[in-house]
DNA sequence: AACGCGCCCTGTCCGC
DNA sequence: TGCGGACAGGGCGCGT
């Protein structure tokens, strides 16, 4: 659910809570969230003691950038484990993707979200602890040292939102694939942030039909295609995200860009533009919309 | 190599 | 009111 422009907004509402406190203990409720091979005490040593430097956003998954811990931090028991603990002295990242239902509130003394399914709890020196709830627990921790990160974070695509998102770009990349074109969105490999819903509309915003195969789109097609996706991601940021269900930002409030949609979920509903009834379809097993006549 | 599909999991809604 | 089926914003791993 989450996609860049909630990803986003969830990264700016909780980073300045964040950055510079220190982290007393990560509590790993349901396991099955991390990583294969992160296991919840390896977590928690791993980024005990840990000052948070940063707080990002890669594409669609938060990053939470820690300081390499001093000396002063390895004390008694864990002095014996520093040989073996190759990351102790160097600045950790834990990626945390929210999948379908994940939130990450901070600050949640109050929270106002409903949080029924607490998956991990950060406890924090100074701010109240950063909370993560998944009803369906797609959601991932990975916990990245800088070579596992660059490797990592060289297999996601090209930041839409950034410079080098170019129409000449868009355009070389869509050339190389047959794939339908909205499939070809939702692939993190080639353009990041994008996902089911902003797919659709983005689409729809350039007059193209999602069924397109992707390198059959003549250059001013992926012109404007490059032109709406940073429209409506830019939107849906100033709107604070698309809440349909279970969406909620760093605070647990709603987003309110669910209703300036103008295709996801609207089927048999009058288009915006011409009053013909949107249409539903499927593609990879997963639901897209379009206007019939406004998409070529 | 690129692509389509099933699957991970829980909750909600709709038709009967 | 209960029950089965469809569906939900993502992404991995598999087979072809």
């Amino acid at each position: 659910m989450p996609e860049l422009p909630e990803v986003e907004t969830i990264v700016r509402d909780i980073r300045d809570r964040l950055v510079g406190d220190r982290v007393l203990a990560v509590e790993v409720i349901r396991p099955d969230i991390l990583a294969a091979g992160l296991k919840p005490a390896g977590l928690h040593r791993a980024l005990r003691a840990r000052r948070i430097e940063n707080v990002t956003r890669r594409g669609k998954n938060i990053v939470l950038e820690f300081a390499e811990c001093t000396g002063a931090q390895h004390t008694g028991a864990q002095h014996a484990d520093r040989s073996r603990d190759t990351s102790a002295d160097e600045p950790l990242r834990l990626l945390i993707n929210l999948g379908m239902t994940g939130r990450l509130v901070a600050g949640a003394e109050h929270p106002k979200a409903d949080l029924h399914h607490i998956a991990a709890r950060f406890r924090l020196e100074t701010a109240a602890p950063l909370l993560y709830d998944d009803t369906r627990r797609f959601g991932r921790f990975e916990l990245h040292d800088p070579g596992s990160w660059k490797k990592r974070e060289s297999e996601l695509g090209i930041e839409p939102l950034e410079a080098g998102f170019t129409a000449e770009a868009l355009h070389l990349l869509t050339s190389r694939s047959r794939t339908p074109i909205r499939n070809w969105l939702l692939d993190q490999r080639r353009v990041v942030g994008v996902g089911n819903i902003y797919a659709s509309e983005a689409l729809f915003r350039a007059g193209i039909h999602p069924e397109r195969a992707a390198n059959s789109l003549e250059e001013p097609e992926t012109g404007r295609l490059r032109e709406s996706i940073r429209a409506v991601l830019a939107e849906a940021i100033r709107a604070r995200g698309t809440t349909l269900r279970d969406y909620r930002d760093g605070q647990g409030e709603i987003g309110e860009f669910a209703g300036l949609l103008r295709v996801y979920g609207r089927e048999n509903e009058p288009c915006l533009r011409c009053g013909t009834s949107i249409e539903r379809g499927v593609l990879g097993n997963r639901s897209h919309f379009h206007c019939p006549t406004c998409q070529h």
